[in-house]
DNA sequence: GCATTATTGATAATTCTTACTGAATTTAGT
DNA sequence: ACTAAATTCAGTAAGAATTATCAATAATGC
């Protein structure tokens, strides 16, 4: 992956703005910077920062994916209304809900955790092609 | 919310078919009872449905959304080679790849979870226009 | 500097989803 | 059952989000 001042740039909003922007937002704040910047160039970057794993692309279930500069452990929380993403820090996940109303005042109405990873018969199938 | 044989037949599909399917694939499915029945019908029944809390709407970060006629607490293994979803039951979050590696056969690249709820302002503000 | 390769901006195309409309179904009251 | 009111439907158009295409530009290695 090149270096190229418009993804350096990109990069950098998503780093620097932790309101888990959509690649719209994201379009808004580097066309301060590069007035003519594409949408599309802004879709391409973050989909390949998201791929060489510097950035975390993260479905929020309203409206356009998110994307989140934070890479480390942590999970989400989206408020219904206003729809922002908040982080959250919890190192385990029983009495979730008591304990994010109490540590974050936040109700929450359900949750929702995605597991990304390779099934057993991927896994497999893919041994089977090497072999 | 009326009953309408569609809708009834949407219903059915997902919960008959744990596949966490797409509206796409409801629609494949719901055609062989109703040839003539709308994409748009569909979609628009999938999502009342969800409204009533007799479905849940997934995000799986692949394509679509999908659907799951589960709605009991439990969470979702993305697969990223065959993009399918499948169920995860766990009381705890702690060591959660081991865990899931050994319990289910799938090797966990990273999770992801969103609590959907209202934020600390929203209840605020909710508050204030009560009053 | 110059050739090679990657990336861009602009736009078209795609995909997924929602909105609209008149016709058909369903519901509820008699 | 019959009828009126409301809901839902099929079909289609429109919309939003995202990806693909491609000639022009920028970056990299020599």
């Amino acid at each position: 992956m090149n270096y190229s001042q418009q993804r350096n740039c990109i990069k950098n909003i998503v780093m620097e703005n932790p309101i888990h922007p959509t690649a719209e937002q994201v379009y808004e704040i580097a066309r301060r910077s590069y007035p003519k910047i594409s949408l599309g160039t802004v879709y391409r970057n973050l989909n390949q920062l998201a791929e060489h794993g510097m950035l975390k692309k993260i479905c929020s279930s309203y409206g356009s994916v998110r994307f989140d500069g934070r890479i480390d452990a942590h999970f989400h929380m989206v408020c219904s209304e206003c729809e922002r993403v908040f982080d959250v820090e919890l190192d385990e996940m029983l009495r979730l809900n008591d304990k994010i109303r109490t540590k974050y005042d936040f109700a929450v109405s359900e949750y929702e955790i995605s597991i990304k990873g390779t099934c057993g018969d991927c896994l497999a199938k893919r041994e089977a092609t090497v072999v």
